[in-house]
DNA sequence: AGTATTCCCTGTTCGC
DNA sequence: TGCGAACAGGGAATAC
């Protein structure tokens, strides 16, 4: 569910809970949500340690211990937010810790979500790509960069270890903005279009993080906020209607198999 | 190197 | 209404 607008949106609703303060305790419902450690672990680097800086990296939600990294990746399903009790009615808490008076409570529908615990960040530099939002994302970067790979361009878009943070929505949304075809060969593209996808990807996420993100069905934040980026969408979800630059009907295939919505008419197959 | 398939899970929606 | 299939903002592990 979460692409990087939305990882971006909870991790700074849960920042000003987190900063400073430090966890007391974790109970753990669904054990495969701790994904490298254990609760001796837990208890041995995090609990009762300051929490210095929580940040977002790719889609991962950073907190920062003197000595140790906690990321929390959402996945699907994942809700991440501060709460003052924990609702009995609440089905699917896959774990949550305390903080003071307060809980950090983790929610799952699908249980695909996942703690880590890190002496440093080696493993995530090394699986990420570059950050769309950073300086490094520049022309040159991109037009050396897919260049060199022959992929269709969803998949490359979709692929964490080339740009990190981009998923489902935010991919077909860049790609029609670009007027590129999902099925492209990155090796075909022209110079013009990789420089106006750039230009897509940082639009859509920028303007997506401004509204606190997309929510379709599941995603929230701050406990039950919805983000309103799904008023802003052009082609995601919209099959059946019409392309808004040429009045095309938009279609919906798979590409990567995941769902992929895209203009027949804008975006031509290279 | 790049692609397709399957799996991890549960809930909702769709088609007959 | 019922019931199974298909599908869902992600990603890892396979097999070609
Ligand atoms: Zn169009």
């Amino acid at each position: 569910m979460p692409e990087l607008p939305e990882v971006e949106t909870v991790t700074q609703s849960v920042k000003k809970h987190l900063l400073g303060n430090n966890f007391d305790s974790i109970q753990v419902n669904w054990k495969k949500t701790l994904h490298n450690f254990k609760i001796s672990d837990f208890n041995n680097k995090i609990k009762g340690r300051n929490i210095e800086n929580v940040y977002r990296k790719g889609k991962y939600i950073v907190i920062v211990f003197k000595s140790v990294f906690l990321c929390v990746h959402l996945r699907m399903t994942g809700k991440l937010y501060a709460a003052n009790s924990i609702e009995k009615d609440k089905k699917h808490i896959s774990l949550f810790l305390t903080i003071g008076d307060k809980y950090l409570v983790f929610e799952d529908v699908r249980k695909f979500g996942r703690f880590y615990m890190f002496d440093n960040l080696d493993f995530l530099d090394n699986k990420l790509g570059i950050e769309p939002l950073s300086e490094g994302f520049s022309e040159n970067w991109i037009l050396n960069q897919i260049k060199e790979r022959k992929r269709q361009m969803k998949s490359l878009l979709l692929d964490q270890s080339f740009i990190c943070g981009i998923g489902n929505i935010y991919a077909d949304e860049a790609l029609w903005y670009a007027k590129i075809h999902p099925l492209s060969n990155s090796s075909s593209i022209s110079k013009k279009k990789i420089l106006n996808l750039r230009k897509g990807i940082i639009k859509v996420l920028k303007e997506s993080i401004k509204r606190g993100g997309t929510t379709i069905r599941d995603y929230t934040y701050d406990f039950s906020y919805v983000g309103n980026y799904a008023l802003k969408l052009n082609v995601f979800g919209k099959e059946g209607k019409k392309c808004p630059r040429c009045f095309s009907v938009i279609i919906k295939t798979k590409v990567a198999q995941r769902g992929t919505h895209y203009c027949p008419r804008c975006q031509i197959k290279r």
